[in-house]
Parts: C-alpha cells; structure tokens; sequence
DNA sequence: TAAAAATACTCCATAGGTATTTTAT
DNA sequence: ATAAAATACCTATGGAGTATTTTTA
C-alpha cells in the first residue's frame, strides 16, 4: 500500500537527483531510500525513475508523480497542522455576547488578552443583555455571554468574573453635589430610577433587594431598559439611579456619581456558555477570563 | 508519524460509530485497529473520539479531523489512480495531424478503435499534407502525423500503416469511360495532373517514379498542392490523374475512377513521430494503428 | 577510477493476530 | 447479561541499518 512516507522520500529523491543526498536529507540511509522507491514504482505498477543514468532522471511519470505528490504532502501536513491548532483553540471562531457595563474596561482586557494569546481566532462581538444572552445560547448563536448573574439553568454554566461596587448617579443639581460619599439609607426619601425586569432583571432585581436589606423599600419613579437611557432621566432631575461603578467611565453632562459608603455593595459580572459546548476555543477563552484581572 | 493508513482507520471508524465493524470492513482484527486509533491520538496530541461512550461519539476536533480526511484520502486514491492511468496512455491529450486522403476510411478507422479503448485521453485532429507534419513534429506542435513516407529523418520514426492501390481519375467524357481497367503503359499518351513536390512530394515522385518504371516521361500539364484541386482539373478536363484509391469514396461529378491492371503499383500511408516523444499515449496510439486493419 | 545506485543480509520496530479483561448499556 | 472496547501478549511483515557488489560517467 502507498502511503504518505513513500511520497516524502519520491520528492526528496525528485528533489535532490541523487539517492544518497535524499537519503540524508531524510535522515535515513541510502539503501532503504532505494528499496522503498522500488517498493513504491512496484505498488504504482510503473517506474518513476529513469535508470541507468547519472544524474537521476524523472520518467514522463514520475514528472507529473512529483508535481502531484508535492501539493498532496503539503496539504496532508497542513491538515495535521490545522487539527492540532483547532483542537488547541488557536484556530477557529467565536461567538461572544456582551452587556453595555462590559464595554469599559472588562471586554478591551480579556479581548486584549485572548487576542494576545490566539491570534488565529475570529471573534464576533455582539452587544446583548443579559436575558437575550440566555436565550441566545440556547439557539446557539452565540458560544459565550459576558453578562449579570442568572437563575440556575439546566443547559447553561456561568463562570465568576469580578465583583464591581455600585454608586449612585445624581443629578449636577442635587442638594448631594458636593458629598463624597453617601449611605444606603440616605435613598430612601429619593426618587429613584431602576430597570425593567425583562431587560436587566439581575440589576434590577439588585437594586430592590439592596434596599429592602437596607430597610427600607425604594420609590421607584421611573423604570428602563438601558442604562444610557437611565444616565439621561437622572441628567435630566427625575431622580437618582443606584449603578455599577463601570458607568464612571462615562462622564455625562448633568450626571455626577457618588461612591457608598463602604461596605458597598457589590454586583457580579459572570460569564456564561453552553454547559455542551466543548469548542476548545471557549475553553481558551475561559482560561483567559479566568486567569486575568479585570 | 501519521500516515494514510491511519486517516482510512479513522475514516472507517467515523462511520460506522463501532470499531468491530470498522476493522471487519478494513479487513483487519479489532484490537490492532484500536491500537491504530490510539496511536494516530497520541501523533496527534488530541483526542478524536469521546472514550467511555456507546456508541462511539467523536470529539469536536475528531469531526473536524473526519471531513477533512475524507477529503484527503479522496485525493490521495485520485491521484494514484491518476499517475497509473497517465502511465498506461489512458488519460491525457495527443495532437494528430493526417493528411486529407486519410479522412474517408483511415482516420474515422483508427479514431473508432483508439476512442474506444482510450475514452480519458482528449484527441487533438488538424489536417495536415506530410511536409508541414515533419516540421510540426519538430516544432513539438503534433505527436503524431498520419501522412505519406518520407525521407530518412535523424528526429523522426515512421511506422508502416497500409498500402493503397491507385486508380486514375478521368472526365466522364473520356474515351475510357467504359473500360473497366487501363493499364499503366496506357497512360503514355494522355496529359496528366500532378502535385507540387512542396505540398505532396512523396506523391508527386510516386507519380513520376512509376511511369519511368512503366516505361515513359509522364506527359505532366498542371501541377496543383491539394487532391481536391486535382479532382476539379479532371473534372474540367484538363487531364487525367493518379491518385490514391481512397478517393473513390468522393464521387465527384464529371470524374470516373478507373483501376489500374493488376499488379498495381501501391503507394504507403505511415504513421510519424519523433523518437524521443515517450509519451505513454503515443505508444498507446501507436499500438492501435499497429493491430487495427484499414 | 571514483562516486553512486543496487544487492545481500541482518535487525528490530511495529502492524496485525489471538486470548482475555474491562466497561457500558 | 451482553456486546463492544481496551489490554496483554505474541507473531511476522517489512522498514531501516551495515557491508558489499555492481554500475556509469
């Protein structure tokens, strides 16, 4: 049977017009080399070389065996190669969904990061929030979500990413403008803003358990779906929005932020992936996320 | 290191999801083909198929490894089978020139039998007299020219095909028209056609040659390049001619064809090409003209 | 005559076989 | 309990090595 080492040894001799060159080219010695170019033109049924000549002569054959035979061994070495890089995660794509919050400096780091280390990997970023993350992975559209903490899931994992403290936007005029830090409890005579559920349940679901821990039950005056949306009603005096400290990123005319006093509480970042998807690219990724400090 | 053999293995394995029935269609036991596995696994670094699973699932890397080794063994046989088939002249191209005597029964002839036997090999056909044959063959423009002997050539060999016996042409108003046969001495008195040496020199010679032979200076009154052209002479009776009994299957109006008294004098059609074409399909054709009967 | 390919033989690595155990339904 | 994969061990084919003998330029 012909195999990919016969071929390997017909291009060396090819190459070379000389058995003993071929041979050491390929680290064995020059008998073999014959035996198996032999072996070879009697498996093809056909001669390959031209005998009885010095310099080795190739036959109209063994021209066109050559030209065959070299693309054929680079694309079988190509393929090995590109297996083992897929199976590494260094090769391949990937699919990740991200909420706004991330986009300060979460995402740039673990993107860096992971850009750093796969090069050969094509990464598709989508912005999404945290419910349409869920339900993306389930129609497996994205690989992986960087987003707020959810329900337990049968088919999704999530994996701990960072804990960021939460501050408070105020309006520029608020009688608060000028403290350095306030309390929990100092919100429970403001109007406040807070999210829809069906869009950020996690930070909103947050924002009223904070509070009724801090003894009191918040006066929601005005509900969103994004957060931007949120800096503007405050901006524009509705009222004062508890949010995740990565907002500070964004200085808004009209908008200051107000750290809590310490302890302040605290929301997660997580990320969160099929519990069956065993791409070894995610698993990359992960070890990225992981590893880094964010 | 990985071979052919391997990606068969797997191939095999792949697809019947069982390693028993793998090895069976391989036509080996089951244990060394799991030895195979293991060992193609390890070459790689990576795992293909998902252990501790029944039936035998494949790893995300092993699907990807399975697609692509079907492609490549695919072209591996391919392109052996190729080599072999370009080796024995049944695949490939070959550029045949013949001369326009050759078209009624010849070449329709030799053509059925070689496309017969030969359907992958793609037939180039040019028309051709002999002289511009010698030079195409030269010039590595034809394999094969189908034409009249010619002198001794250190570049070119000829094969004998057949010899043809000639008849003479004459206008229907001739005083011959109904005599069955005319003899060679009978020509002495009659003004006849013949052809330009630089177009048919080995029938223009024939021509002059015989009748010497014969016994008299032929009584030449027009000389033309193409047997068709000679026809129209006849036919205007300008003279009468001798031609090679092929052209018979042309009627042609105003033209008789008589035979010549046996013993006829015959005239040779060979087969030329150049001594160092080792083309295998030129053997291949050479050989068809050689068994063929025409 | 000198360099290179082909033989002759020896060795051993490994593909493949048989018998058996382990493992997953 | 049963069928299938893995393991252990053996055999033998054949790939590769050394020594030597043809070749041909």
């Amino acid at each position: 049977m012909v195999e990919i080492r016969h071929l390997r040894y017909f291009i060396a001799v090819a190459q070379e017009s000389n058995f003993s060159r071929a041979a050491e080219k390929l680290h064995i010695s020059q008998p073999p080399l014959s035996q198996q170019i032999q072996k070879l033109e009697e498996d093809l049924g056909l001669m390959l070389i031209e005998r009885g000549t010095r310099p080795v002569m190739l036959t109209e054959a063994g021209k066109f065996f050559y030209q065959q035979a070299l693309g054929l061994v680079d694309q079988f070495d190509q393929f090995i190669d590109k297996t083992q890089k897929m199976a590494r995660g260094e090769e391949g794509a990937l699919t990740i969904a991200f909420v706004s919050s991330s986009t300060y400096e979460l995402m740039p780091g673990i993107l860096r990061n992971f850009r750093k280390l796969y090069p050969g990997v094509s990464l598709n970023l989508i912005e999404m929030n945290t419910p349409q993350q869920l339900e993306s992975l389930k129609n497996k559209q994205i690989n992986v979500g960087i987003g707020r903490p959810f329900p337990e899931n049968p088919e999704i994992e999530s994996h701990w990413i960072l804990d960021e403290s939460v501050v408070v936007a105020i309006p520029s005029e608020h009688v608060w403008t000028n403290k350095t830090s306030v309390s929990l409890t100092d919100l429970k005579d403001e109007d406040m803003i807070n999210f829809y559920w069906s869009h950020e349940p996690s930070f909103g679901n947050f924002v009223m358990t904070t509070c009724r821990k801090a003894g009191f039950e918040p006066h929601v005056v005005q509900r969103t779906g994004e957060l931007q949306t949120a800096l503007g009603l405050v901006a524009a005096g509705i009222g004062v929005a508890l949010l995740p400290e990565s907002v500070e990123h964004t200085s808004r005319e009209g908008v200051k932020y107000i750290p809590l006093k310490t302890p302040s509480p605290t929301i997660s970042m997580v990320a969160a992936y099929r519990k069956d998807d065993s791409s070894p690219i995610l698993k990359r990724f992960l070890d990225v996320v992981r590893s880094g400090k964010y």
